[in-house]
RNA sequence: GCCCUCGUAGUUCAAUGGAUAGAACACCAACCUUCUAAGUUGGAUAUAUAGGUUCGAUUCCUAUCGAGGGCACCA
């Protein structure tokens, strides 16, 4: 890439103006104000001291030095000793050409390839509404997973479930209460009668002690099995989740290459903690539980098996570790979660470098923030949630109300109005960077103007329309006749495959959406200001053809991000 | 009390230790007989506080104040 032939320039010219003398590590940034140039570096601010000169005079020194070179117009020295380059019309022309040439590839690199990546993400859980909370972290995950195969990584997503624990009981308890004692009639056929079930469970189970006795018998028998009736409605329950989530994924542009469920893990988990135990590695604590003293790493003490000899989420992570790599021999592991586990997961991860030094080396957790209500956190046990269900037919129907008039069919309506709607909802999480607490509010947060996920894909239908015409016109795309003056949305073109790169390193979507905001706007700036499409115009076919280079980068962003891209709206 | 995040414009967010701290929303004004106005152009406002390191700090260090999360059996 341009950055690393321009570190090599700078670094030879140096050598060449004032001897080797151990140079530090050149940077070559992309300066803020465009007027610095295209690429700039500050290396001479940084070796100043050591040469005991003028920084600008260092600077004028090892821009001369560089001379003329085809891949720049102009090499500059600015004050107080920054070196700009100005890359060259040429540069830009081919780097359309090549976007052109291949539309499938430009922008990807191999910095990930044959490397074998696991991402485990959403993880919602039966008998639990899906809420936005598990679309923030799915969004996420999928684009993380999708950055990573762009830079040539082979990935396998996984889903873990928790399919058993606490919440199942309570879930359990609550419908065959309310079919008791309230009403018989009580159908429960969905999601959503087991999740109402769930919440009604967790208030009895937190104001009743004896309710809470006959949760946790419950939670023993769903474990054993023994009793035919909790097992019926245990079924029942697991399946309508499964076949609800699995409608919310295909919304969501995921497929899963492995499902997880934690009734599976739980005992494995519970023989590896075991295992540790003999070893020295856990230990005994009150009651009867399984610990890990966390304090000897700085962190804090977990339970592992508690004293009713069942896993806890820490033994079944450490044992999941083991049996992904049994199916998948991974070389980087990703677990994508809310930021509300770091401390669990430290622990986690500092137990599973004694049982597992191999697999903790290649574990990474990334977490996300989470989406905050205005009024208060976000709780399924309370019922204070905002479903997936609920923001997504909610945007859908102001999606629908602004196509109304357009001539599409109802079948096209629909879809588009899915397509945007799901834009507009992963935008609002994927804007910012990953890790902080996002404040949602669903009116203000979910925008169609401005920063926004329709504003990306309305620029991409733009300029499809555009090349729709070219195509009545029967103008093409051509190289020959350009204008001098390079324009900044040639410049945006040419930065994708950095930004591409950037965030797989940093596993930053959120990088892709700025960027593309900033491309949208340099493109609608462009629409704007020059007719593309002219017969009489010698530069149309070049016009076009940036016009192409740009709707294939934007669709490949946006796959990217994980965002639909329609062909009009 | 201890540990971990974090504090940027009225609001929601940007800014590998660099050049004049960027956007968007909201507010005011202009632009559809050019290819989709979900658009474009112009306009005001911000680094919590006090020190320190550095040629240079929103960024690193220390203290204070404030917010969120965690600190033994739910995840």
């Amino acid at each position: 890439m341009v950055q690393q032939q321009i570190e090599k320039l700078v670094r030879a010219a140096i050598k060449k103006e004032f001897g080797d003398f151990g140079v530090p590590e050149i940077v070559v940034e992309r300066p803020v104000e465009k007027t610095y140039g295209d690429y700039s570096t500050n290396i001479a601010l940084q070796i100043a001291k050591e040469l005991k000169k003028n920084p600008l005079e260092i600077a004028k020194k090892v821009a001369g030095g560089i001379g003329q070179h085809s891949l720049f117009e102009k090499i500059e020295a600015a004050s107080p000793g920054f070196i700009n380059f100005y890359l060259s019309r040429d540069f830009f022309k081919d780097t359309v050409k090549e976007v052109l040439k291949h539309p499938k590839i430009f922008g990807r690199n191999n910095i990930l390839k044959d490397k074998k990546v696991i991402v485990e993400y959403t993880d919602p859980n039966p008998f639990k509404v899906f809420h936005i909370g598990h679309l923030s972290n799915n969004s996420t995950g999928e684009s993380i997973s999708r950055i990573i195969e762009f830079q040539g990584g082979n990935v396998k997503r996984a889903n873990y479930q928790g399919d058993v624990g606490l919440h199942v009981a309570k879930a359990i308890w609550g419908v065959m209460d309310i079919r008791k004692h309230r009403n018989s009639s009580f159908d429960f056929d969905s999601l959503k009668d087991f999740s109402a079930g769930y919440a009604y469970g967790s208030q009895a189970y937190e104001s009743d002690g004896d309710i809470k006795k006959e949760i946790i018998e419950i939670n023993r028998k769903i474990y054993d099995k023994s009793d035919k009736g909790i097992n019926k409605l245990y079924e029942e329950g697991r399946k309508v989740s499964l076949k609800e989530f699995e409608k919310i994924y295909k919304k969501l542009g995921t497929k899963f290459d492995y499902y997880f469920f934690e009734s599976k893990i739980a005992t494995f988990g519970k023989r590896v903690v075991e295992d540790g135990l003999k070893k020295g590695i856990f230990e005994k604590g009150e009651r009867g539980a399984t610990i890990f003293k966390g304090e000897k790493l700085g962190l804090h003490t977990r339970v592992f098996i508690n004293s009713e000899g069942l896993a806890t989420y820490e033994a079944k992570e450490l044992g999941l570790a083991k049996i992904k790599y049994d199916k998948f021999k991974y070389d980087v592991s990703i677990i994508v979660t809310g930021n509300e586990i770091i401390e669990y997961f430290k622990v986690v991860l500092g137990a599973m470098t004694e049982m597992f030094p191999e697999l903790a080396k290649k574990t990474k957790h990334i977490w996300h923030g989470m989406l905050r209500l205005p009024e208060g956190k976000m709780s399924s046990r309370t019922g204070n949630v905002v479903t997936f269900e609920f923001l997504f037919e909610e945007v859908k129907k102001i999606v629908s109300g602004k196509i109304e008039a357009r001539k599409f069919t109802e079948r096209e309506k629909n879809e588009i109005a899915e397509k945007v709607a799901i834009g507009a909802i992963k935008y609002s999480i994927l804007k910012q960077s990953i890790g902080s607490d996002i404040i949602y509010n669903i009116e203000k947060s979910i925008s169609f103007e401005g920063d926004s996920g329709p504003y990306l894909q309305y620029s991409l239908v733009r300029a499809l329309s555009v090349l729709e015409k070219a195509k009545v016109e029967k103008i093409k795309p051509l190289f020959k006749d350009l204008p001098d003056k390079i324009t900044d949305l040639e410049k945006m073109l040419c930065r994708f495959p950095e930004i591409a790169a950037k965030a797989g390193q940093e596993y930053e979507p959120h990088l892709i959406t700025t960027y593309l905001t900033e491309l949208a706007r340099e493109f609608n700036n462009y629409y704007a200001n020059n007719k593309i499409v002219e017969k009489n115009d010698e530069f149309s076919p070049y016009k076009i053809a940036i016009t192409k280079a740009f709707s294939i980068i934007m669709k490949n962003g946006l796959w990217l991000l994980g965002i639909p891209a329609p062909e009009k709206m």
